[in-house]
RNA sequence: GGCGAGGUAGCAGAAAGGCUAUGCAAGUGAUUGCAAAUCACUCUAAUGUCGGUUCGAAUCCGAUCCUCGCCUCCA
């Protein structure tokens, strides 16, 4: 039974999909303005573990993941006119970037990738039925702006009431505005700013309402699981309740979910602070899959500490997974009906406890290792279950050779030594162990290591891997 | 100020009213020409502090200290 934390309710919670034919969720994704950081590698990850296991339980065909795009905002209209570039070629550039990132990480595409741009239609129209019933009106600048006072659930998914909101209301207040806390729908275009036709002339959509437009669109009024960082929990997805409620009458999300943040010294990692890495730049010294299980290796909604440190760690451990499997052939994998599938089921079961699948790929890969030299077939039936498994939750799914062979100095684009070269010097070295001349057979062993390259003679054979 | 999350071994991080987390690191043994890898074993918590409930609490309750997040664009 899977049980979910709800933070509309903040419980833990049985989940019961509307229809479980069709298990629906949202997610909040990027504005593509930027490259993506560490922090958007979580959500990234976080959800589409979350997107895997559902499918695992519904099946792959009965789930819909729709992962919004924004696609114009403030920032990207800003960083264009930087570059002198149209903010299309901007974010369409984004765009390509982000999903690099996404499939280095090994994440599944969602279903449904809406982009804001290409919703227009659907975001005008829902500003116009709060304009018409009431619950949004246009200010004599041109903008429209929801009014909050309206919306009588406002503050139910944050804990937050008006008062308190009033009375530490730190904005200055737009003359435009009735209400400090009115949030703006449509803004009027500026001169020389992107900008769409609609019954309030010129504008664009605020970012709240793009993503009530879209979720309906794509969701309908009403679905199962809405999901984002920490930080959109207030204002924005807020925000998009009482805008998808006021306008279809209708319960919008059942389930939201989420992410904890990433952290460095323990001060949140974002672009306002500045101290943020790309995933880019990580994945010049790690495999992206490093970064995939430092992830998985907390819960998503604790807070996450970013150091090299941890992703040495996260290294470590996927190099004993990887060792693991090295050098046995995966066979037709099929975990299901063992007690490691129901193990890790139950798990995830437990609102997504990933950090506790961890120990059953240990397991399996001890027992991999165990039946290695003894009993080959033992061996192919472990590391089957193990790679099984691992897919789960999107693990392991490289050859263990390349992810072996593939130290950081290969990704920062540094070969070193070659794998002609590294073959060339095991082959001298295995001449002179022949011979007994141990002198020599060290020397060469040490001149590897010197260049990262660590050698292991188990089996007979010598096998290498770079760290 | 309002609201919320959390404080677990050297590090990271699960679980959780009595039953081994796990990984990394460390130690011992086996193996190895020596290593590495692997296997077996070992090792570290009186689970922030102080009280309470209980036969028994890290786990429940209260207090207290500390950290972090949201309240402004942000994953």
């Amino acid at each position: 039974m899977l049980q979910i934390h709800n933070n509309l309710t903040r419980q833990k919670e049985e989940f019961k999909p509307l229809d479980a034919n069709n298990v629906r969720m949202y997610v909040c994704g990027m504005t593509v303005y930027d490259m993506c950081h560490i922090g958007h590698a979580r959500v990234l990850v976080v959800f589409d573990v979350i997107y895997r296991y559902l499918c695992e339980v519904y099946g792959k065909d009965h789930v819909t993941y729709v992962r919004n795009i924004t696609d114009i905002d403030d920032k990207i209209i800003a960083r264009a006119n930087e570059n002198g570039e149209n903010f299309n070629a901007l974010t369409g550039r984004f765009i390509e970037e982000m999903h690099h990132d996404s499939d280095a990480l090994g994440i599944l595409s969602p279903n449904q990738e809406p982009r804001a741009t290409m919703y227009m239609a659907q975001i005008i129209e829902m500003v116009q039925t709060l304009v018409d019933k009431g619950f949004a009106y246009a200010a004599d600048n041109g903008d429209v702006y929801y009014a909050v006072s309206k919306f009588e659930k406002y503050g139910e998914l944050s804990g937050k009431h008006i008062e308190d909101l009033r009375a530490g209301e730190r904005v200055a207040v737009e003359d435009a505005k009735k209400d400090p806390l009115d949030f703006v729908l449509w803004k009027a275009a500026k001169p020389d700013e992107p900008s769409w036709d609609s019954p309030w002339g010129k504008g664009r959509p605020g970012w709240h309402i793009e993503c009530s437009a879209m979720s309906t669109e794509c969701l309908g009024h009403n679905f199962d699981i809405h999901g984002g960082g920490m930080d959109l929990q207030f204002p924005h997805h807020e925000n998009e309740i009482a805008q998808s409620e006021a306008a279809t009458g209708e319960k919008f999300a059942n389930v939201w979910m989420h992410n904890g943040f990433v952290r460095i010294d323990d001060e949140k990692m974002s672009k306002s602070l500045g101290n943020f890495f790309t995933i880019r730049e990580v994945t010049k010294k790690y495999d992206p899959e490093v970064l995939r299980y430092f992830i998985l290796t907390s819960h998503y909604r604790s807070p996450l500490n970013y150091s090299d440190k941890q992703l040495d760690t996260a290294k470590a451990a996927l190099t004993t997974l990887y060792t693991a499997l090295r050098g046995v052939e995966i066979t037709a994998p099929d975990s299901r009906d063992t007690e490691y599938h129901q193990r890790v089921c139950n798990a995830m079961d437990d609102d997504f406890n990933t950090a506790e699948v961890l120990p059953v790929l240990f397991d399996l890969a001890k027992q991999v290792n165990r039946y290695k030299d003894s009993n080959e077939e033992k061996a192919k039936y472990f590391a089957a279950l193990l790679s099984d498994i691992a897919s789960m939750i999107g693990l392991l799914g490289q050859d263990p050779e390349a992810f072996l062979r593939g130290g950081s100095s290969v990704r920062g684009g540094d070969e070193g030594v070659s794998a002609d070269e590294i073959d060339a010097l095991i082959e001298q070295r295995n001449q002179a162990r022949i011979a007994k001349d141990w002198a020599e057979s060290d020397r060469i062993r040490d001149e590897l290591k010197a260049q990262g390259v660590v050698l292991e003679d188990s089996g007979g054979v010598t096998s290498w891997r770079r760290e």
